[in-house]
DNA sequence: TGAATAGTGTCTTTAAGACACTATTCA
DNA sequence: TGAATAGTGTCTTAAAGACACTATTCA
């Protein structure tokens, strides 16, 4: 019978991103456990056939584990698999990537924070899958509200102009970019809701829809 | 030790995509063995841990099988997991589609093709499988030169423009579709390769490079 | 009132689509 | 010459980007 092959490990892996200081930044964990025990890598395990219903129910759980909630952006990225991957063995990783709003994060002292542009040397080929999700998030951030979930509930047009200027790495203009979004929909404004500060107060915004809105065309 | 959790069983499918008659149809094959032994599905099998390197390699043989030949588009999909999607257990099947020109397979007296407006009821999730699929197919058929990798090597600008006009599920203008294409520089002209008929002789083109290219905007 | 941030109006550039026109072949 | 397919020119619409302008707050 075909299914008594000799079957690959299937574990998740998870690309969890946040904005802090202006920086898009990734969660990492310090291994635990051979292989490359004490390293830096993305979080992630084996898929437990008993408890998770399928691997998007696997990446969940990993997420709390990790930060203690469910992250509001969550999307499969992609398989990575293969004889070489993983010294354990033929292997097959499920990668999922998510979005979390620092302001959730701060209060979880334990998490370990990293700047995308200052990693270290990751294990396995997690520099591999950290590309990959860089290029799907920066692809997704100039055609949808991708962005968006980096922002806490309530956010300023500035804010969201600066999310995105961070996402896609390249200078919005800022009347324009206000245009867009607005026409788009994917925002509302919360009535008579301001951000106070030294100066004039800005409006608050809140997401439309908790799902993922593709704009029609590119901002 | 972690790795000695019990693990899913591992799989490929594939979406193996042809345009035959102007109508974009899906290879299907007959189950020879149970579960839904005697119906039509996808093209799939177990990933084989000692011959195949990765899953793309899997899904690279499990193609061969099939037509005989590598496809000349090979892209992976999406991962599909579960308890549920296969009544022998827990499994991953890590999906590819492929685009394959129709001039390719018409020696292949053995394959069954069916289109997709007409499949028959699939089993497993691949009803599923074919809908994400199919969604991909015309997302990337409006900003990229992938509709092409269902022509024959040399083709004319109206065979390219029914194809993208099949693929997109929607009429494009001639010209504007003309000028949108050559801009891009995905193709380029054969030197003095013209298509005879009844009629005006009509200049042949091939593409310009053998990856897919995105364009800067869509079509 | 001036510094700082918030928010708007309008012009230019460029892409996309509509559509009518010309070109070449063969029966 | 007319039917059929191949290929082009040009106008209209609309989106994106540039940029200068006005508005509101507090020190």
């Amino acid at each position: 019978m075909e299914s008594s092959y000799p079957q690959p490990l299937v574990m998740v892996d998870i690309a969890l991103f946040t904005i802090r200081d202006k920086r898009l930044s990734l969660i990492l964990t310090r291994r635990k456990e051979p292989p490359f025990e004490g390293l830096l890598a993305l979080p992630g395990g084996f898929v437990h056939v008993q408890e998770d219903a399928d691997t998007e129910a696997a990446a969940r759980r990993v997420i709390r584990g990790k930060i203690g909630f469910d992250a509001p952006y969550l999307e499969q990225l992609f398989t990575f698999s293969g004889v070489a991957r993983d010294p354990r063995g033929w292997s097959v990783s499920v990668v999922y990537y998510a979005l979390v709003p620092w302001a959730l994060l701060e209060r979880n002292a334990s998490v370990e924070l990293c700047p995308v542009e200052a990693l270290p040397s990751l294990p396995f080929d997690h520099q591999q899958i950290v590309a990959k999700a860089m290029e799907r998030l920066r692809g997704k951030a100039t055609y949808s509200s991708l962005p968006a979930f980096l922002l806490p509930g309530e956010f300023t047009m500035n804010d969201l102009h600066g999310i995105y200027q961070q996402t896609i790495g390249a200078r919005l203009d800022k009347a324009s970019f206000r245009h867009k979004i607005l026409e788009q929909d994917i925002i509302e404004e919360i009535p008579r809701r301001f951000r106070t500060g030294a100066h004039r107060p800005a409006q608050l915004y809140r997401l439309s829809s908790k799902a993922l809105t593709a704009f029609e065309r590119k901002i």
